[in-house]
DNA sequence: AGCACGCCGACT
DNA sequence: GTCGGCGTGCTC
């Protein structure tokens, strides 16, 4: 095809087809390049920045169809080759291309291509650049951050914003935490700990002692600390701040400013950061000295990427430690089932925290199943007693509510008008706008695809003027608290008000200086903020978690119940949390009022092991976007009859789901039937889609491996995409 | 995924 | 007569 004195690289691009492409380069340019190096390449009318991943001597393509290197980024750092064996191993356990995973990994701004005033000196300008921590002091989350020249010395002493265990030297470990220690300290190289400690247990402490001991080793070594969001625990910046004041110190997430975040990620991967500190995507970089991996609240729904390459970071932290030969230890109070079902099998080793270090008792559970006439304002009246109590107390008190927002739907009782959203199957949300001054406005929001108007003056089908919001958001819930504690200091804290910068700060801090009586919001509350004054806790509606269609809903209602419960009591005084629900005999608050997470998770266990869900079978999704419905079904259906002919021994794909595979057959892969997702139309688009499953994680993956060039020929106006491990069905 | 090319409705 | 809708096809 080629002669022998030409020279071909092979380039990963962002690009959802094929998985390298072919360029050309000149011999000088072949001299110099190796594998892990970037370039900018044309890519039909406009540039790219690629990865070489192979120099060649031929190529398949026609040489007319090979195009030329623009440019060699000689300044980048060469990426390291297990760098891209690992992600080699999360594109095939997602069943993507390599590109597709390899360059999102890498910070926006090292991703697009340099402008030729630019060129080759951002990286030096980066590498020059001293690396800020965020924290406490400092802007609030999400915002674009502190000036870029304005960076702070790694290690400088500032206060932290929470003074529930000040920062400086590490505090004594008791009897369990160095039990847990010595278990994690004692692994020869890989081994994944489960660390299992409520809320106040010091799982933190135990983290920190041996990422500082692993860091003792030599001058080189690296750890990664994983949490699911930097930007409402400025505690932890602080924390480590202060703890590892000797060290250079990679905060990665993306709220970051570009500049700042490659800077960071660029200290990492050239092993001048030793402790590196983010977010999902943290596990992504390349880390060459990597020694010692934590993943901070494993059980996180955070950890999931919802879009792109859906991987999970959590799974994938695990892969990591797996392929590098060094231990990993997930923490939470509440893990995952997954997780908790590889403890039990010896997988994962557990590493049991029992008692809360700082704190006296949990707080008493309260039951209480709401009369409907009794309530005002959505509250119960022994749960306006208990935070009446508080408050005479001097004490403050929480209420949490999972829906932000003033009301759910708005709603004409003329002619049953609801405010459904235009582009998706749902509703849109009654919002009542900030008021500054004057009167309050309100507007109509969709929380799927944020489209957003004004509340019409009159229905739009009767022309009825009286509309009523349906239901209640934690904007009303603030109104209604408002006229029954008429005295107490009230604020509230979900995205809404997160959204403005410092505001979700300002709220935090207030109630730690004891500014605030009672705050009122969603789950933004139940996150790592320790109230020492708190002593009432109300959840206001439980029942969505127990029996809604998602069979991980209980899971995650216990986590969220226990998480806030650990927000009270911290003080040692008596404290209660009150959990308003219908159904006050439901087993998980028999297992909740124990505080007891083994017992509730072994129940879990067996009902998933008894309807063959996971973790005891292995799930994939093969979603469809269409413009309309029938295009998306009738697109899965062939995707379907395609896959069928690769089922192990003629599985009977179909049917419930508790369809058998063939008797004896070994591990046979089912194919569910087509069916429109649950949120049907989203954004204007309709989409659907098919699951598969099988007892067999290895099936699965040899499936789908099989199937999905199949399904790449099939013709259709449709998008489609496979996730694998879904969470959400 | 972008992005261009290519055929059919409502505007100056 | 044009602007523009999104179906279809291509990118080393």
């Amino acid at each position: 095809m080629s002669s022998v004195r030409d020279s071909f690289i092979q380039v990963l691009l962002d690009v959802p087809i094929g998985e390298r492409f072919d360029y050309r380069a000149t011999p000088e340019q072949a001299a110099d390049l190796a594998p892990g190096d970037w370039v900018v390449v044309p890519w039909a009318q406009t540039r790219k920045v690629g990865l070489v991943v192979a120099l060649t001597t031929t190529t398949d393509l026609a040489e007319d169809r090979v195009r030329g290197i623009l440019a060699v980024l000689d300044d980048a750092p060469r990426l390291p080759a297990d760098w891209f064996g690992f992600l080699g191993f999360v594109a095939s356990y997602y069943h993507r291309p390599l590109g597709e995973v390899a360059l999102p990994a890498l910070p926006k701004l090292l991703r697009s291509p340099p402008g030729a005033k630019a060129r080759g000196s951002v990286f030096s300008r980066l590498r020059r650049r001293v690396l800020a921590l965020p924290g406490a002091g400092d802007a609030a989350p999400g915002t674009p951050g502190a000036p870029g020249g304005a960076a702070r010395e790694p290690g400088s002493p500032t206060s932290a914003g929470s003074d529930a265990h000040l920062p400086g030297r590490s505090p004594e470990l008791n009897a369990a935490q160095r039990g847990a220690l010595a278990q994690i300290l004692a692994s020869p190289g890989f081994e994944v700990h489960l660390l299992h400690g409520v809320t106040g247990s010091g799982k933190t402490e135990v983290y920190l002692h041996w990422l500082a001991t692993v860091l003792a080793r030599d001058a080189f070594t690296q750890v990664l600390l994983m949490v699911p969001e930097i930007g409402l625990t400025p505690q932890l910046t602080g924390l480590l701040r202060a703890r590892f004041a000797d060290q250079t110190i990679a905060v990665l997430h993306s709220d970051l400013p570009d500049a700042e975040r490659a800077a960071h990620w660029l200290a990492a991967v050239e092993g001048r950061a030793r402790l590196i500190v983010g977010t999902r995507l943290a596990v992504l970089t390349p880390m060459p000295a990597l020694a010692a991996i934590v993943v901070d609240e494993e059980h996180d729904g955070s950890y999931k990427q919802q879009e792109g390459v859906r991987y999970s970071a959590r799974d994938m932290a695990v892969a990591l430690a797996s392929r590098r030969g060094i231990p990993v230890v997930l923490g939470s109070a509440t893990p995952s089932l997954e997780s908790w079902l590889a403890a039990q099998r010896g997988r994962y080793r557990l590493a049991p925290l029992a008692d809360r270090v700082h704190a006296g008792a949990w707080p008493v559970l309260r039951r209480i199943d709401p009369k409907r006439k009794a309530m005002v304002h959505g509250l119960a009246p022994e749960t306006r007693q208990a935070i009446e109590l508080a408050l005479s107390k001097g004490e403050q008190a929480l209420v949490f509510m999972n829906r932000r927002g003033f009301a759910p739907v708005l709603t004409c009782e003329a002619c049953g008008w609801l405010s459904a959203c235009e582009n998706c199957s749902t509703f849109r949300v009654l919002h009542r706008q900030a008021a500054t001054g004057g009167p309050a406005r309100y507007t109509l929001l969709c929380h799927h695809c944020g489209a957003q108007e004004r509340v019409p003056r009159a229905c739009p089908t009767c022309g009825n003027i009286d509309l009523t919001p349906l239901g209640r958001g934690t904007q009303r819930l603030e109104d209604g608290l408002r006229e029954l504690f008429p005295g107490a200091r009230i604020a509230r804290l979900d995205r809404d008000v997160a959204r403005h910068r410092g505001a979700a700060r300002e709220v935090i801090d207030a109630a730690h200086r004891g500014e605030v009586d009672l705050l009122v919001g969603t789950q933004m509350l139940a996150k790592g903020h320790d109230f020492r004054n708190l002593s009432c806790v109300v959840v206001v509606d439980a029942d969505s978690g127990l029996y809604s269609g998602d069979f991980r809903a209980p899971e995650r209602l216990f986590a969220v119940l226990m998480q806030v419960a650990g927000r009270a009591g911290r003080a040692g005084a008596a404290s209660e949390v009150v959990v308003q629900t219908r159904f006050p005999l439901h087993p998980l608050f028999d297992a909740l009022a124990r505080y007891d997470f083994a017992s509730f998770a072994n129940a879990q266990l067996a009902e998933r092991r008894a309807s063959a869900l996971p973790p005891f079978v292995f799930q994939a999704l093969l979603r469809v976007e269409a413009n309309k419905l029938e295009t998306a079904l009738d697109f899965l259906g062939r995707a379907r009859a395609a896959g069928e002919p690769l089922c192990a021994v003629g599985a009977p794909s179909g049917g419930g789901p508790g369809a058998p595979g063939a008797p004896g057959a070994p591990a046979p892969v089912t194919l569910f039937d087509p069916v429109p997702m649950p949120m049907a139309r989203l954004a204007g688009k309709e989409r659907a889609q098919l699951l598969l499953e099988s007892a067999s994680r290895k099936a699965l993956h040899a499936f789908l491996d099989a199937w999905l060039p199949r399904i790449a020929e099939l013709k259709g106006a449709v998008r489609w995409q496979i996730e694998v491990d879904p969470i959400e069905i």
